[in-house]
DNA sequence: CTGAAAGCGCTTACAG
DNA sequence: CTGAAAGCGCTTACAG
């Protein structure tokens, strides 16, 4: 049982490969009744047309590329499954690769990506990647995180999530806000959020306590603690790793009284502090905006869109 | 500039469109000096030849398939980014899909797999799965985390694990050592580890004691919690959510002094208990494996090999 | 060692 | 409404 082609349809029905052609794409001149005769016959033997040659024709085979930092991320994996689930259902292929915040590899896959002649990608960005030739893909290109003039973006409002933190725990009557995240080198994650807070502390007329630091939970116990001595009686966390340090430390120091808040938010945290406020920074939906913001451009759409995703404050 | 074809180069460098065939597929029938020749036009002019064409004379596109149960689990896409990494840097298209522990996912994932014509795959088994047709893609088959006849797998030693643990605990004079799993009906994670624990205590002539829950912190927690009272002075966690549930209920309760080991490491244990007694189960070196068998049966091999990866404890 | 020719499985302009 | 023919960009058996 081999694999059958278009010829042996055409035998089959006892027509031209040209009708069997039309009728596998769709064209609407074929007589109903030869249509029919065609599709039964098709389905009878479970024929699949080659993705391959009908590629040979310009009918690109339905591909999109996406490159992470890390799979490793969760918050990145979790906007992977949906960008793949997505695309899943429209039929295409997704090529996945991770550029671990390497700007050499970065380029490398995305040149790997032309190659491939995928349709579009989306790629999470960081701060140092310097700009993306934007007219790659015709176009096609969502990027996450990170902006780009000329390029669609998505991304998350951390700043609001900075400032829910930061009124909630006003609202609770703290007097020392203090702030704990990672170094402005890191525009997203680090700065944006910490010139929320700033901002904040102006508005509130608060005194700013800040401590920042690498992105690794030893960093956020040391920070919370450092943060505590210097007079702090909150914390707003700036990134998920952060808070978890954070709540280690004061569950060791026998100190969860002290109100934690936090950007970012998970399991972990969850259950290391149930009753936390928090901001969900919403990146399945990000995932979603991206792969909608993608399909749209691949269907012919050629405006650029910066979407930013609201966060959700969750406290149980 | 429009798309260079094998057509082009030909013209350029003066010779047949086989000749130039000749030389991107490295016959070295080719005279050397026209090789040479036609080389320095391919690179100068930055041709590269058109996959689809060439799959359709037989050169299949360098693929494969990988599913995954969950992306964010951190043990599969530890395992995921080097199998990702591996095909990568053998100039294959990697194709990622997520089964979510879904027997019907996972077998429309496969077919898809079979129709795009992946040259193999490779995917996390679960308890469920039923039987997989090991025929399909010529026999390229690998499942990670779970055998079956005929197939190709690849495991980790969790028993062994186990069995560490518990010498560790029994060496450091626990008496009465307990282990905190998931159930049964979870074969890998579930059964035989807690297999291996009852092996153990019959060896050391311990009787078991034992909590089997649902594989979430609070659960674990919980059980940890039952598992004290129940007289353990020693517990054993099962996996990486249970043994995160029982740290953090651990120091609420200031009995962090209580032994604890782990199957299974991740970055919050390290930080809950820096110096905790461990089993890093290496699921990124069953990626690896994984990819290498895989690459190996694609490549020819027909022998079906079951691999073990043997984890490594560790002890700070 | 090399080229002309046939063929891979489709699509589509052309002619009917 | 439908078929014969040309063409997509390669590979490869054949002949030289």
């Amino acid at each position: 049982m081999k694999k059958l082609t278009i010829r042996d349809i055409a035998e089959l029905a006892g027509v031209g490969k040209s009708t069997v052609s039309r009728v596998i794409n769709n064209d609407p001149k074929v007589k109903a009744e030869t249509q029919k005769k065609i599709r039964d016959i098709i389905k009878e033997v479970g024929y699949k047309p080659s993705a391959v040659a009908r590629a040979m024709n310009n009918q690109p085979i339905k591909s999109i590329g996406i490159i992470v930092t890390r799979l490793s991320s969760s918050s990145e994996n979790q906007a992977l499954s949906e960008i793949i689930d997505f695309f899943h259902q429209h039929e295409y292929e997704v090529l996945v690769l991770e550029s671990r915040y390497d700007c050499e590899l970065l380029n490398t896959h995305i040149e790997l990506m032309v190659q491939k002649q995928v349709e579009g990608i989306i790629f999470f960005g960081f701060s140092e990647q310097g700009l993306i030739n934007k007219d790659l893909f015709n176009g096609n290109i969502v990027m996450i995180a990170v902006e780009q003039a000329g390029i669609s973006s998505v991304t998350t409002n951390s700043q609001l999530a900075v400032k829910h933190c930061f009124e909630h725990l006003k609202a609770n009557n703290a007097q020392h806000i203090a702030f704990l995240g990672v170094h402005e080198s890191d525009i997203q994650t680090g700065k944006l959020r910490l010139d929320a807070y700033k901002q904040q502390c102006q508005a509130h007329n608060v005194e700013p306590i800040i401590y920042l630091t690498d992105m690794e939970y030893l960093n956020g116990a040391m920070g919370c603690k450092t943060l505590l001595k210097a007079g702090a009686d909150a914390i707003i966390c700036g990134t998920e790793r952060l808070t978890g340090g954070a709540l280690v430390h004061l569950l060791r120091e026998d100190k969860i009284t002290v109100p934690i808040t936090a950007v970012g938010i998970n399991d972990y945290i969850r259950m290391l502090n149930p009753a936390i406020f928090a901001a969900d920074l919403q990146y399945a939906k990000v995932g979603r905006e991206a792969a909608i913001l993608l399909f749209q451009k691949i269907k012919g759409s050629n405006k650029n869109t910066d979407t930013v995703v609201e966060p959700i404050m969750i406290q149980n």
